[in-house]
DNA sequence: GAAATTTTTGAATTGAAATTCAAAACTTGT
DNA sequence: ACAAGTTTTGAATTTCAATTCAAAAATTTC
């Protein structure tokens, strides 16, 4: 009985040896595992992911993902995890690329390009945890609640910094405005695909205009 | 069980043609069973749902739904209908009222408050739409949709038509700014409680400025 | 108020998918 | 190349909730 045998190319790396060290078989296996995972739970849903098919994008069965993971919860809670790590580490990225001397406005210009590109465009594991955040077991999600915190405090900071700064309007709490224009960003979510007749720059632009319009003091209507 | 404390007129059974007819048992019940669903499923979400438990807020067996209802899946896609049809009920209602006269703005206005307002003020279908929409099978979702667009047609001829006459800015594509200004409304159902410190008025107040703003010619700021 | 009809019950069945596990297949160190 | 450890298999088991159904209860009809 062969391992395996139409499994994805068995790659015997022998020049692989570079700076990090060679990784354990089953911490391979385990990326591999949860790149699957991403991805289908991107695709189907939480509901519709099925262990099979997961262990079948990973070339193994489904008994073998138990020797990685105690549960599909447990599953499930490492593919939120890895995609928080990967989502501040995107925040930091793009924040630490702005000169020293951007606007409020240029901030939260690069944000929202930031958000957009890397839900729609990005990393398989950040469009499977918009995905399936709010379709986690309850338990599960409380304990990323943390990270959810953390997210929209940053973008609070921000409103309110240019608030105090007179270069957005005042008129509107800083809570507010920003889970207003974190709702028109998230929403996009649940309609938007990169496939269809608007390519991701028209959105991020329209995106852009509509949000810095709502939030600056210059465009003050009434 | 007594089922019916109270006979109205029982002499007049013959002429149907004012009073609304008496509802038949199954009628009663199954609407009891919806609303039950309702909230059911608005406060567990579709996966943790339990036939049992809607059953028991319905005070039945889960036996009995099966009278009703051909699968859980049926029942669902009769949730999100009844969902969608009150809110285009409602959305008829404020516009009927609005004085001929009115502006695009104005109808905007109106639109705006009468979602917020009938989303968070309770209407346990609306929230368990907004709640379940994106877990539901794909299949029920597709028979669904229908009913959707009808919406979401509603808002983008709103915009399109306030372009076109000039008071609404004509650089964000219709279609796009109905999303954008749809998802700052429907993401208050992540967040938003009538409970906490915000109240509802507020919302409607803020979010109708910062969509307003986003929208209006006169607010072009580049 | 008895027969016919509608509705509900409660237990049994089904089904789908998660989970377990002993044996088999691999890998690694010496 | 062998032994000791690691990982995967594949079938069997468990779990849990949807579904079915015959019989019982409630309701309507005559």
């Amino acid at each position: 009985m062969e391992n395996h045998a139409d499994a994805p190319d068995a790659e015997t790396d022998v020049e692989t040896e570079r700076a990090p060290r060679r990784l354990a078989k089953h911490e391979v296996t385990r990326a591999r595992i949860l790149d699957s995972a991403a991805q289908v739970f991107h695709d189907k849903g939480l509901a519709e992911s099925k262990l099979a098919e997961i262990a079948r994008g990973a070339g193994l069965h489904a008994g073998a993902l138990y020797y990685h993971f105690s549960s599909r919860d447990d599953l499930v809670e490492q593919v939120l995890n890895e995609a928080t790590y990967r989502m501040e580490d995107i925040m930091d990225r793009v924040f630490s690329e702005l000169p020293d001397d951007a606007t409020v406005i240029d901030k939260i210009r690069a944000a929202i390009a930031a958000h957009l590109d890397y839900v729609h465009r990005g990393d398989p594991f950040v469009k499977a945890y918009r995905r399936i955040y709010d379709q986690v077991p309850a338990e599960v999600r409380a304990r990323h609640d943390r990270f959810e915190k953390r997210y929209g405090v940053f973008w609070r900071r921000l409103v309110a910094e240019g608030q105090a700064c007179g270069e957005l309007r005042a008129d509107i709490e800083p809570g507010l405005a920003r889970m207003l224009l974190l709702g028109a960003i998230e929403y996009t979510q649940t309609w938007y695909t990169p496939a269809g007749r608007l390519p991701l720059d028209a959105l991020i632009e329209g995106a852009t205009r509509f949000i810095l319009t709502a939030l600056d003091k210059r465009a003050e209507v009434e």
